[in-house]
DNA sequence: GCCGTTTTCGGCCCGACTGTTTTCAGTCG
């Protein structure tokens, strides 16, 4: 029985409170003990007393207690008897929320999405009281559409669509200023939609500008404060727009920005204050006196905090704690993973090194994939060396960069790597990485891993999951042991900033952070272009409480140098 | 159901929008 299992319990309690058409605040009590739980640091065999965690009472401390003790619990067998299954996925219906569907169920028999049809198109819907002709359109309507898109898009399938957009509105007329909001301003991996915030004192003008905006497939809504439009791209996804005054930017980008748990949290802290926070701004109770800002920081400050970066305002718990000095964009020294024509990159080697180098680089490693990538026309111990001595070229050519000769090597399917260590001691930059049999089971994968983390010229291992966002899940990996090892052994852990990868996630680089891990930010280039994901890779640390120490990138190449020697020498020591 | 340095009862984040009503409940972000 572990920690994940209890909060799955108690979030199906909700689920089911709901559907039942229980009290609201009932329900998000076991929902805020769940996350009472999750926050906790602690195993659940950690924690000695449950009904010390605020958020756990009296009722739902027995409830957990009782789950750990039988693997079920009374409260959600009861629910089961008085919410059909088949009512539980028809909450993501939109429209639908749990009152409407308890009386749907309650009055018309709805069980599912057959008999929700059902009910729909022979008219029993419109018939009930509170409900219309509307209502049953939309309904109909969400459930033709569902299943023909994924609910939440991959971050990577939604930047290019982000970016049209913005070279877009950069152009617009009567725009005061703009800004992102929402998850993909948190830099979450997957996103519903996209939201902006505009200021303006010009709404109508805008919005009918935005309505024209090219790409623009469809207009779900156009009012004084709001434009919402489908627009195309690799999947059909809809764009907010709230059109605010220039007073009220900041608060309505703080609030749009969310999390929700993040907005709420901020409200109770400020209701302590004698404060009420719209996104029209922070109203003074006693006064009603509405003070608006310029900057978030200012936003922040008036509460007695201190900025709290986008990235990190998901649970709620940041509100609370001393803001980490994150890593940034500008603390970044050079890339160590990129390819180029020697493999299966876009740009020759000197391209490479140029482009680096207006990127304001003081180091890269040129990585090309090892022989056993044969589709990617990996590089054997000849050509290798041949390479090499170009690089040493480059070296003598450009006296403001440090090109580090390295490889992006296979870990082999039975554990062995693609060179001997001999080969490996003439690079200055060796990184390990799986390409293939990804469905081996996780004791085949762990052995495969940690046999490369252990052997002393491995430097680094590049996307320790091998996942692709929303694509698939990767190979099985215990990544709690691969972080132990990586710690022992000093081999870096890489952040891949690729933005179908971002591999290791955010929520483990925390944890890698903590045991003291060293990480890598790489973009692991295979063209001009995919140099720029270096800026996603840096969000995506942020996210994790990364801070500038933690990451290779930001060492100089002296500090880099000296630890790869430090490396090598244990490595002959052998 | 949870919580309390104003409170053991009466709050619990806030506001817009929608579709339904005729003053509002439900849903959503």
């Amino acid at each position: 029985m572990d920690k994940k299992q209890v909060i799955k319990h108690l979030e199906s309690i909700a689920v089911h409170l709901e559907l039942k058409g229980e009290n609201a605040f009932k329900i998000s009590a076991y929902r805020k003990a769940a996350q009472a739980l999750e926050r906790d640091d602690r195993s659940l065999n950690e924690i000695e007393d449950i009904g010390s965690l605020s958020g756990v009472g009296k009722g739902t401390k027995a409830v957990i207690e009782e789950f750990i003790a039988n693997e079920e619990t009374e409260t959600l067998n009861q629910l089961k008897r008085d919410v059909p299954e088949g009512l539980i996925p028809l909450l993501n219906v939109q429209g639908l929320g749990g009152k409407k569907l308890s009386r749907l169920y309650h009055e018309l028999g709805v069980t599912d999405e057959a008999s929700l049809r059902a009910a729909s198109e022979n008219g029993d819907i419109e018939a009930l009281s509170g409900f219309g002709k509307k209502s049953v359109e939309k309904i109909i309507k969400a459930l033709d559409e569902q299943g023909t898109r994924p609910e939440r898009l991959p971050i990577a399938s939604v930047i290019p669509t982000y970016e049209a957009l913005v070279s877009e509105l950069d152009q617009l007329e009567d725009i005061e200023r703009y800004a992102i909001a929402g998850s993909f301003r948190r830099l979450r991996e997957d996103v519903k939609d996209l939201d902006f915030i505009i200021a303006t004192n010009q709404a109508e003008s805008v919005a009918n500008q935005l309505v024209n905006l090219s790409g623009v497939k469809e207009v779900e809504a156009k009012g004084e404060t709001k434009v919402t439009v489908v627009v195309t791209g690799e999947w059909d996804m809809s764009v907010d727009f709230r059109l605010v005054e220039p007073d009220a930017f900041v608060t309505t980008l703080h609030h749009f920005t969310g999390s929700k748990d993040h907005n709420v949290e901020m409200r109770r802290l400020a209701k302590e204050q004698g404060y009420k926070i719209s996104e029209y701004g922070i109203e003074h109770v006693e006064t009603g006196e509405v003070e608006t800002f310029t900057t978030e920081e200012a936003f922040f400050e008036r509460l007695g905090l201190t900025f709290i970066p986008p990235e990190l305002r998901e649970t709620g718990e940041e509100v609370e704690m001393t803001m980490p000095n994150l890593i940034s964009i500008d603390d970044v020294q050079g890339d160590l993973h990129m390819h180029t024509t020697w493999s299966d990159g876009a740009q020759s080697l000197e391209e490479m090194v140029v482009k680096a180098r207006e990127f304001g680089y003081h180091f890269m490693a040129v990585t090309d994939h090892s022989k056993y990538l044969q589709v990617a026309n990996g590089l054997n111990e000849e050509r290798l060396r041949k390479q090499r001595t170009m690089i040493d070229e480059m070296n003598a050519k450009y006296d403001d960069i440090h090109i580090f000769a390295g490889v992006e090597m296979d870990i082999l399917p039975d554990g062995s790597l693609d060179f001997d260590d001999d080969m490996l001691a003439e690079l200055d930059f060796v990184i390990a990485s799986i390409h293939s049999s990804f469905n081996q089971d996780e004791e085949t994968i762990m052995t495969r891993l940690v046999n490369a983390i252990q052997n002393p010229y491995v430097d680094m291992i590049a996307h320790p999951t091998g996942r692709l966002i929303g694509k698939r899940s990767g190979y099985p990996v215990n990544v709690e042991q691969f972080i132990e090892q990586a710690v022992e052994h000093d081999t870096i852990i890489e952040l891949n900033a690729n933005p179908n990868r971002l591999d290791l996630t955010w929520s483990w680089l925390k944890v890698a952070q903590e045991r003291g891990a060293k990480i890598a930010i790489n973009t692991d280039a295979h063209n001009y272009q995919m140099l720029n994901d270096m800026a996603t890779g840096i969000q995506a640390a942020r996210k994790g409480w990364i801070e500038p120490e933690t990451v290779v990138n930001t060492w100089s190449v002296e500090a880099i140098q000296q630890f790869l020697t430090k490396k090598k020498g244990e490595a002959s020591e052998r």
